[in-house]
DNA sequence: TATCAGTATGTAGAGTGTCTACCTGTCGGT
DNA sequence: ACCGACAGGTAGACACTCTACATACTGATA
């Protein structure tokens, strides 16, 4: 996918996953897209290192989709910030992102296992 | 990811799984392409569809990266067949494979709980 | 014997999402 | 006066999966 190797532990982000971070994210309510990144960063252990230049185009994205809804704020050390909430869309499009992930990580997850028994 | 809706409880790849699949589908022993495609249905019961325009190309890329061998072969019912098996190199990769998907997936996991309290 | 469904391999091109690499500007501390 | 952290953002490259299509062989069935 990202054609540089991983040089720590560090763990790219699946296409298609950005979105359900994002808006898992926001659960906790409004947040701007820097204190996303160190959300998740902090969330995750280090795990998860957002990218800005990811992070702008699909909050983007979403914003478009109707999923979030955004406006300027101020943040809590005073400078300007754009604050992203979910909407009852975005609250909607979570839950279907996390049963499509869930599906797919126990789908996974029994590729895994030994083969199953096949069941008549 | 993909253009079209999901019309029953069909699960989209996501990109970057289909070598972690693959790999994991060769665990059993050697395969053939279409073979692959059935069992991994079988094993996901129906929630995993690779379809064949992604098998392949796939395929030959893990090929050129040395994670698979292929050779022509006959199949169960007497039809010629590319077989594929794991290398040493692809059994690594594989691991590695593993390795970071759990890394993905508890950190989402730990995204799903609620915030984590900060630590000192 | 014609035809069709299933088995089997493959290619071309579109679409999409994330990444790297960059740019701009503000604020607080030294 | 400068620097690092904070904050938002864009452009283009890159990689992967998808849809759609093409080929060929086999066995069953009409």
């Amino acid at each position: 996918m990202a054609p540089k190797n991983t040089p720590t532990s560090r763990v790219e982000l699946l296409q298609g996953t950005l979105d359900l971070i994002i808006l898992q994210a926001l659960r906790w309510g409004p947040c701007h897209g820097y204190g996303m990144v160190q959300l998740i960063r902090a969330q995750t252990r280090n795990v998860l290192h957002v990218e800005t230049g990811s992070l702008y185009p699909a909050l983007q994205r979403l914003v478009r989709q109707g999923a979030i809804a955004t406006e300027w704020g101020i943040s809590d050390n005073n400078r300007r910030v754009r604050m992203y909430r979910l909407t009852t869309k975005g609250r909607a499009r979570l839950t279907a992102e996390r049963s499509r992930w869930e599906q797919l990580t126990e789908a996974i997850a029994s590729l895994m296992l030994p083969p199953a028994a096949e069941e008549p």
